[in-house]
DNA sequence: CTAGGGTTAG
């Protein structure tokens, strides 16, 4: 039956030979389709979707494919789903030009949908093109489980695997943090050959999952390689996002290099990521170099210079160039806003940070999510607004995941300010949301301490020892001269101990002199209370950033940078006490502000080896 | 003469 359905079609040109009307038709049919393919006008297209119906070929699978893509170039897919309902043999192409489409338009969902119903149909199997887009479609959602089960219906198709399908894989496998299953269809793939984009995808897998040094280290097999091409704008954007997440100026700057060799400086995506790089390494003058050198602003570049201003703790310069890019008129975003309530936070401009807060849906048209009230609560907590971030945090509906975040923000208000009922109720809040928050049991199992029931502390750590709640060793670490140190929690019990302790006191005292007020996690001494050993270490853990600034203050050449990378909370009050420090001890300090939940973990030396 | 993969700000 279907044999006989393609000679027909074949014998059609026989036929046009002898017929006019058909040959004419056929001229027209190439023309269609010529223009078809290569329409970008909204206009055209629709005016030769009406040609094709007045030609009678919706019945031709061949030119209906061609107008759905020229739907979907145009981004019309709803139209592109119309067409395609209607046509009455859709074959495999068709199928797939529709769901690749929707993941085009942000709509993953539905191309997932497409899929699935496309499998309940039977009439037409996918084939390596259909996987490959419907792997992009669960990699954009972070969907595992379903992208388990799509891979394992691809190796059961007897189809064969090929460099697309398997970086799609790649991707979707590191999108989905399964970072080792990424890595194994990556290693999978030296039969038939990796090319920029396998390549890009894994590097990619582990910057995103905090493992920046693999990123790094494959980024270093991938050019020894003499096969391969040179690293491209997406591989360097990656590598650079890689070398901000480690810190590394050193390395962010070699990759600068690759960039201008490479002549990738006008690409914005790659300009954002050295933007951001140089940020995170503590070096603000260069983002802002860079930053000037953008010759085509968008909301993202904007916003990556404002996010950087914030962490610098210049609240004012942040908030005036939000006002340069809306007066600009390029629309800010959700992640627009939370820049500038950081910016508010980070600088003590609380009454501005509520104002936005409070005005940001109607102004700019975007309304606040848990975030950004998680950001505010913060902020009020900061500054030792504590009751009111508790009653606004108290308002906010979340999830598991934004509530592990909020009521963290809550637990160090309370526990900056000494407040042991916030810190006991956040914790309780943190523990129920049963996010391996393993600070909320330390902290709850300290506040419980602190307020003198032993009983309650002695059995929430019991709690914890059963529910395999393992603790984390807090690390922070400093970089000189290209070589980083690393400092664990555990180390300020070893020998030196004593001598960081009275130089630390020292320093409090001198800047006391100076006429520093206030209780920067910096220059406050930690508060030994007497709880037992395990309690006490879980306290120190908090304050390793404390020890390695003391070890690159004291042990550094003089003269030299101190570059300190943790997870410090910045506020203005820190940011004060860095520059009088700066002075006392006659050392350029510069603190970069990490991601509090990309932990440094595969350190290259410890404290011992600094000796 | 139709279709597929990679990157950025929180």
């Amino acid at each position: 039956m279907k044999k006989r359905l393609i000679q027909n079609v074949r014998l059609a040109p026989a036929n046009a030979i002898t017929s006019p009307f058909l040959l004419l038709h056929l001229k027209t049919k190439a023309f269609l389709v010529h223009k078809l393919s290569e329409s970008t006008n909204p206009i055209l297209t629709n005016l030769l979707h009406t040609l094709t119906v007045k030609l009678g070929l919706v019945s031709d699978t061949f030119t209906v494919n061609l107008l759905i893509n020229s739907y979907v170039k145009l981004r019309e897919v709803n139209t592109a789903r119309k067409v395609f309902g209607e046509m009455c043999q859709p074959n495999v192409v068709s199928w797939t030009s529709v769901i690749s489409g929707f993941n085009d338009m942000g709509q993953p969902q539905t191309a997932l949908s497409m899929f699935q119903k496309m499998h309940e149909d039977r009439s037409v199997p996918p084939n390596e093109y259909t996987f490959a887009s419907v792997f992009k479609a669960c990699s954009s959602l972070a969907e595992s489980r379903i992208g388990k089960c799509i891979h394992a219906r691809f190796e059961i198709s007897r189809l064969r695997s090929n460099t697309v399908v398997s970086s799609s894989l790649v991707d979707m496998y590191g999108k989905c943090n399964d970072v080792e299953t990424a890595r194994r269809v990556f290693d999978s793939m030296i039969g038939y050959g990796r090319n920029v984009v396998s390549w890009t995808s894994m590097i990619t897998a582990y910057a995103q999952s905090g493992r920046g040094h693999e990123a790094i280290e494959l980024f270093r097999s991938f050019n020894a390689s003499t096969t391969l091409d040179r690293p491209n704008q997406f591989m360097l954007a990656s590598v650079i996002s890689a070398c901000s997440s480690l810190g590394r100026l050193k390395w962010g700057e070699v990759a600068h290099g690759l960039v201008t060799r490479g002549g990738y400086e006008s690409n914005n995506v790659v300009a954002t990521s050295l933007l951001d790089m140089y940020a995170k390494c503590g070096s603000l003058s260069c983002a802002e170099k860079v930053f000037l050198s953008i010759r085509c602003h968008s909301v993202i570049t904007y916003t990556s210079m404002i996010m950087a201003k914030a962490k610098h703790g210049l609240g004012e310069a942040a908030i005036k160039l939000f006002d340069e890019m809306v007066g600009k008129r390029i629309k800010p975003n959700y992640v627009t806003l939370l820049g500038v309530l950081h910016a508010c936070s980070h600088s003590g401009l609380v009454n501005e940070g509520l104002e936005f807060l409070n005005s940001m849906a109607e102004k700019h048209g975007v309304i606040p999510d848990p975030r950004h009230y998680t950001c505010v609560v913060d902020m009020l907590g900061r500054c030792g607004r504590v009751d009111e971030a508790y009653d606004l945090a108290k308002t906010i509906q979340v999830g598991a995941e934004q509530g592990a975040l909020l009521w963290g923000a809550l637990l160090s208000a309370g526990r900056l300010h000494g407040r042991v009922e916030i810190v006991c109720e956040a914790s309780k809040r943190l523990i129920q949301s049963d996010q391996q928050v393993t600070s909320a049991y330390i902290a709850l199992s300290n506040a419980y301490a602190v307020a003198g029931g032993w009983e309650d502390s002695e059995s929430l750590r019991l709690e914890m020892k059963r529910s395999g709640n393992v603790k984390e060793r807090a690390c922070s670490w400093i970089e000189s001269k290209g070589s980083v140190y690393v400092f664990h929690a555990g180390d300020l019990s070893c020998d030196e101990s004593g001598e960081i302790e009275r130089f630390l006191k020292d320093l409090e005292k001198r800047m006391k002199e100076r006429g520093h007020r206030g209780s920067s996690m910096i220059t406050s001494s930690s508060v030994f209370v007497d709880v037992d050993e395990e309690a006490k270490e879980a306290m120190v853990n908090l304050h390793c950033e404390r020890l390695a600034l003391a070890y690159g203050l004291i042990y550094l050449p003089a003269g030299s940078t101190v570059r300190i990378m943790n997870n410090l909370r910045m506020c203005r009050d820190c940011h004060e006490a860095f520059k009088l420090i700066s002075e006392i001890v006659q050392r350029e300090i510069v603190v970069r502000d990490v991601n509090r939940f990309h932990c440094f973990k595969n350190g290259s030396c410890t404290c011992r080896d600094f000796w």
